[in-house]
DNA sequence: CATTGTGAACGCCTTCACAGCC
DNA sequence: GGCTGTGAAGGCGTTCACAATG
């Protein structure tokens, strides 16, 4: 099943595709050569089947009695989730938050290369971080307008990140991931993922007082995910 | 259908909660007294239906051709994630993600409270960051021992996550929220979530990447989430 | 008459279990 | 013998559609 042309990969397959990615970057740099669904499944914290079914969505890679090559199947991985070329990320709002994405380490090995950074405090501008000045939100377009298949970061407070937004979909950002706590509309329609700290907060809160609903982990160990 | 003994609440419902809540803290700020499955639902950027599905879990609160009570609502939304009191909150690792954790304010509204802040870094320890002490990681068992259901969280860097998340476990903290790319393990069952920037970002390079498969958001406005 | 609450239908992901292959 | 790939079964959340209701 390598290569039906329309491969519609199911979106929880999708978001488990980074961790075995990692997983896998791990092995690699272990020099361990080959691994089972099993293991590889331990290492992400799901299930062996889930593996397997979701390795089975990118194409027949496994070799059955010995498991998966780790170097060609990291390759595969990278490749379907587009880590084969760079992504230009651009961050909007330097806050602390800002500040720690900005100079997040995850970048570099994942192929993502954070190009500009944006404010709209004038103390602000100016300022170095990462070794990127930080730019006033109104050169947003100017800058970001080049870029073929940029990222947009919304780092700012939720009550000017709709403002925020809308400036990154006029920019022509392909994708944005917001931090702030709003719910965004976008004018076109482009890809828009949502990180909320204090939602996962509350979530957290209601399991703990609701104990008698807790969903158990799955499988071997307790593990996250 | 208000109170069968045993409700159990699907986690999608779980997490949709605090979206609801916060649309609800903005219309009752706002002095709007009633609303609509259909209005919620656009200012949660879900669809009606699922407002309902969502809400009936929790209990019959609705009246027939008027809507919902706001205030009311936020109550039964509030008490139900257990937000009616307060979290406890520590602090693992106080580099930029850490800083701007303990000095988020969304603390306050939500009843959750930062109440210690750790690090390993001897220049560090009793720099003070909105108002608390960093202590070293040593201390935790001794300051976060005495808390009933308190909540960690690991702002550290991932190849000290795992150790980080043992001393949380063995100081008996109630849930842990993991910032760090890391797949951990917990020796007791505990509530355990996981927040992956670039975990985020990936997810978002594969769908720009995969134009074919990109799964449109539904319902009225391009919406988020 | 607008709007809720909810059975039922639907669709989709997960899990199972095993044939097939190395 | 060990392990993959995958049809089939199962489980669960979403959506539909409408009876019930203020």
């Amino acid at each position: 099943m390598a290569d039906r042309f329309v491969r519609r990969i199911p979106e929880p397959t999708v978001v488990r595709l980074p961790v075995y990615q990692r997983a896998l970057l791990a092995l690699s740099a272990g020099g361990v050569q080959t691994v089972s669904s099993a293991e590889l499944a331990e290492a992400a914290g799901v299930n062996a089947a889930k593996v397997r079914k979701d390795l089975s969505h990118l194409g027949t890679y496994g070799t059955p009695g010995t498991g998966y090559d780790v170097n060609f199947l990291l390759g595969q991985v990278r490749r379907e989730l587009g880590l084969d070329r760079e992504w230009q990320v651009v961050i909007v709002g330097m806050g602390n938050l800002g500040h720690a994405l900005a100079r997040s380490q995850r970048f570099s090995t994942q192929n993502f290369r954070a190009v500009a950074l944006f404010d709209i405090d004038p103390d602000k501008i100016g300022e170095e971080v990462a070794g990127l000045p930080i730019r006033h939100i109104s050169e947003l377009q100017a800058v970001v307008g080049g870029i073929s298949r940029s990222i947009g970061v919304i780092a700012s407070p939720a009550s000017v990140a709709q403002d925020v937004c809308n400036r990154l979909v006029e920019a022509g950002v392909a994708a944005i991931l917001n931090f702030a706590p709003a719910i965004l509309t976008v004018s076109r329609p482009l890809q828009l993922r949502q990180v909320d700290f204090s939602v996962e907060l509350q979530v957290l809160a209601f399991y703990v007082a609701h104990p008698e609903v807790t969903v158990e982990p799955e499988d071997a160990s307790l593990s996250g995910l």
